[in-house]
RNA sequence: CGGCGUGUAGCGUAGCCUGGUAGCGCGCCUGCUUUGGGAGCAGGAUGUCGGGAGUUCGAAUCUCUCCACGCCGACCA
C-alpha cells in the first residue's frame, strides 16, 4: 500500500474524552472514530487490524472443527420469550419495533437463535456433535460505555455454540475450545491468564474466562503462584484466615468511639490491627416474601463483601443494601455503630467464614458513638445463624487448593467459555433421537471472544511514549518504507519503488510512504500506528550502498547493505 | 438511575465571572524555502459559540428548558 493511495489521519493531541492509553492511541492513530456513546467506526487502518484478529480467530475455530455460519443481528421477541430472557436481560438489550409494531431486539448474544436452528435442523444422534460459530456485530446497551472499543455498546464478537449427545462429548469440545482460545491469544502475542469464572447472565455450569493482563482491566483475578489455581475474584473461594477459634480471653466492654464510624478508624483509635475488627453490613432481601428479611453480614474489618457469592445464598438472590431508615428501624442505631450483639430475632446474622473463627473482636455496639471490644461468639452473642464464604479474596489468602497463597492482578476479559448443559435445549425443546430411538435433550456449550475488544486490550498491553506497539500478527502493515525526499530525489524514489516491489513480492504487507513528507513526520506516524519494521532510504545511505532498519521497539537503528536487505527483512519478519 | 462537570472551526482550547464586531495552537488550502524525529516564512479558507425559549437596544457571556457527551457513584456504615 502506498500512503498516497491510503487514508489515515493521525493527531498529535489526545482527544478529551479518552482516558486509557489504548483509547487515546486508537483515536490518535486514526484507527477508530467515535460516532456516539459506545459506537465507533473502524477506519481503514483500524479495520486492517480488526481483520487480522478475526482471521486468526477464524483459522483456529476452523482448525478446532467449528463451522462458520452467520445469524441475523435482529431477532424476534418470541424467541426470547421462550427462555424468559426478553425480560431477564433487562435494559442491556436494545429493543426495537418494525413497521407492524412487532418487537425485536438487536442481538446481544445468540443462544436462542442457534438453539432454534438446532431444534429444527438436528434430528439424530448421528448428526452430533456439532459446533457452529459466527463473527458478528453485537449490541449491548451498557450502563456505562467507556474506554473506546474496550467497552463499546456495538462490538464485534466471535460466538460459538456446540451441541452434544452427552456430557463427555461436551467436555471434549469444551477442552478443544479451551485449547483453541489459548492458541488464538498466543498467536496474537498477548500476555493472558485463564481463570475459573462465574457464569453470569448466560447461565450454565462450568466456565472459564480468558483475560489479557493489564492494570487498567475491569476484572480482579486471583491466582496461585505455586499451583495452577486461578479464578475471577467474583468466584474465587476465600479460605478462613484461621482454622480454629481462639479462646475467649478478654472481657466484653464498651469503648467510646465518638467519631469513628469505619473499622479502620476504630482500629486506629484503639491501636489494634484492623484484622481484629468486624464490620456489619445491613442487607434486605425480599425473595418472594412481602416484608423482606433483614440481614447483618459480618466481615473482618479489612475484607470486602462479594455480592455475587452473597446472592447465591438461599433467600438472598435479590438482596440489596438496607437504607438508613431500615437500619434504624431494626437496630435502633444509626449506621457506623451497628453490630451483631444483642440484636432481635428479626435480624439474621450471616458471618463470613473468617469471622466465624475470630475471638475477642471489636464491633459496633448498636449504640451511637460506641463500639464493643473483647467480643466473643457463644458467650456474648449467639453463634451466627449462617456461616458462609461471602468475602472477596485478598492478596496473601491461602489458595483454595491448599498449595500456596493467592496473588491478585487485573485483567481485561477477552474470552469466555461455558458449559451450558441443557439449560437452553430443555426450555426450547432442542431434542434428538438417540441410538434407542429415545428423545433426549442436547448438551450445549458456548464460547465467546471479544474480537474488537482484543484490539483495545492489545494496545493497552503494547504501547510506549511514541505510540502503539503491535505484535507482528496484528499490525496493520508489517514494514514501513520511509524514503527521504521521495518527491525530490530520483535515486531515493527509484530505490524505494524497487524495494517496495520486492518486499510485496515476498508476501509482506508494506506501507510505502510516497508522500514526500519530512522524515520526522513519517517516523512519528509509523511509530504511532505501530508498524513493527521500518526501512529508511536516503541519498546519504544509498551512496554507501546501505539503507537503515529499525524495529519498532529497538533502541537504535542499524545499517543494512542494500544487497542484503531482502534476506534481512525475511529473517526479522519471520 | 443519582451526583458532578463539559459542550466555541476537523482536533485541542481562550473568551463567560463583569453582556458590546469570536481569538489562539494543531490540522487544512496556496506559494516559496527546507528534507534523518510531528520544519520555517508569507498568504488564505473554515464558526447555526450543542438546540430552543426568555431577559435586554444588544447574548458565546445572564435565566429557563431540552439534548449530547464525559467523569464519579449505585449504598461495604
Amino acid at each position: 500500500m502506498r500512503s498516497s493511495q491510503f487514508f489515515f489521519n493521525t493527531q498529535k493531541e489526545a482527544p478529551n474524552d479518552a482516558e486509557l492509553q489504548s483509547h487515546i492511541l486508537m483515536v490518535r492513530a486514526g484507527l477508530i472514530k467515535r460516532l456516539g456513546s459506545g459506537l465507533y467506526t473502524w477506519m481503514p487502518l483500524g479495520l486492517r487490524v480488526l481483520r487480522k484478529v478475526e482471521a486468526i480467530v477464524r483459522d483456529e475455530m476452523n482448525k478446532a472443527g467449528a463451522l462458520e455460519l452467520l445469524m441475523p443481528a435482529v431477532q424476534p421477541r418470541e424467541l426470547w420469550d421462550e427462555t424468559s430472557r426478553w425480560a431477564l436481560f433487562g435494559p442491556q438489550m436494545l429493543k426495537i419495533k418494525d413497521r407492524h409494531s412487532r418487537e425485536f431486539c438487536f442481538g446481544p448474544t445468540h443462544e436462542e437463535v442457534i438453539t432454534d436452528i438446532a431444534r429444527s435442523e438436528i434430528r439424530s444422534y448421528k448428526q452430533l456433535p456439532l459446533n457452529f460459530y459466527q463473527i458478528q456485530t453485537k449490541f449491548r446497551d451498557e450502563i456505562r460505555p467507556r474506554f473506546g472499543v474496550m467497552r463499546a455498546r456495538e462490538f464485534t464478537m466471535k460466538d460459538a455454540y456446540s451441541f452434544h449427545t452427552n456430557f463427555e462429548s461436551l467436555e471434549s469440545t469444551y477442552h478443544a475450545m479451551y485449547q483453541a482460545y489459548t492458541r488464538v491469544f498466543t498467536r496474537l502475542g498477548l500476555k493472558f491468564r485463564v481463570v475459573k469464572a462465574d457464569t453470569g447472565a448466560i447461565g450454565g455450569e462450568g466456565s472459564h474466562e480468558f483475560h489479557v493482563l493489564a492494570d487498567s482491566g475491569e476484572d480482579d483475578l486471583a491466582y496461585c503462584n505455586t499451583s495452577d489455581y486461578a479464578a475471577n475474584v467474583e468466584l474465587a473461594e476465600a479460605m478462613p484466615a484461621e482454622t480454629l477459634r481462639g479462646a475467649a480471653s478478654e472481657i466484653m466492654r464498651e469503648v467510646d468511639t465518638p467519631k469513628q464510624v469505619t473499622c479502620a478508624d476504630v482500629a486506629k483509635l484503639l491501636d489494634i490491627g484492623i484484622e481484629r475488627t468486624i464490620k456489619a453490613i445491613a442487607l434486605v432481601a425480599q425473595d418472594g416474601s412481602q416484608n423482606g428479611q433483614f440481614y447483618l453480614a459480618l466481615l473482618r474489618g479489612d475484607h470486602s463483601l462479594n455480592e455475587i457469592k452473597m446472592a447465591k445464598l438461599a433467600g438472598l438472590s435479590d438482596f440489596r443494601f438496607a437504607t438508613e431508615e431500615e437500619i434504624r428501624a431494626h437496630l435502633n442505631c444509626p449506621p457506623g455503630f451497628i453490630g451483631p450483639v444483642g440484636v432481635g430475632k428479626n435480624v439474621t446474622i450471616i458471618a463470613d467464614k473468617t469471622v466465624a473463627m475470630m475471638s475477642n473482636f471489636v464491633c459496633g455496639a448498636n449504640k451511637p458513638k460506641f463500639h464493643l471490644a473483647g467480643v466473643n461468639f457463644s458467650r456474648d452473642l449467639p453463634e451466627p445463624s449462617l456461616v458462609a464464604d461471602i468475602r472477596n479474596v485478598v492478596e496473601g489468602d491461602t489458595s483454595p487448593d491448599g498449595k500456596g497463597t493467592l496473588s491478585l492482578c487485573r485483567g481485561i476479559e477477552v474470552g469466555h467459555i461455558f458449559q451450558l448443559r441443557t439449560k437452553y435445549s430443555e426450555t426450547m425443546n432442542a431434542r434428538y433421537l438417540d441410538e434407542n430411538g429415545q428423545t433426549q435433550a442436547m448438551e450445549m456449550g458456548c464460547y465467546g471472544i471479544g474480537v474488537s475488544r482484543i484490539v483495545g486490550a492489545a494496545i493497552e498491553q503494547g504501547n510506549d511514549e511514541r505510540g502503539i506497539i503491535f505484535s507482528k500478527n496484528m499490525a496493520p502493515f508489517t514494514v514501513a518504507i520511509c524514503p527521504i525526499a521521495y518527491d525530490k530525489s530520483e535515486a531515493v524514489s527509484a530505490a524505494a519503488e524497487e524495494l517496495y516491489a520486492s518486499l510485496t513480492a515476498l508476501g509482506l504487507e508494506v506501507l510505502l510512504d510516497d508522500r514526500g513528507e519530512r522524515p520526522g513526520v513519517m517516523f512519528a506516524e509509523a511509530d504511532l500506528i505501530g508498524i513493527p519494521h521500518r526501512l529508511v532510504i536516503g541519498e546519504r545511505g544509498l551512496a554507501e550502498g546501505v539503507i537503515e532498519y529499525k524495529g519498532r521497539t529497538d533502541v537504535s537503528a542499524q545499517s543494512v547493505l542494500l544487497t542484503e536487505v531482502l534476506d534481512f527483512i525475511k529473517k526479522v519478519t519471520q
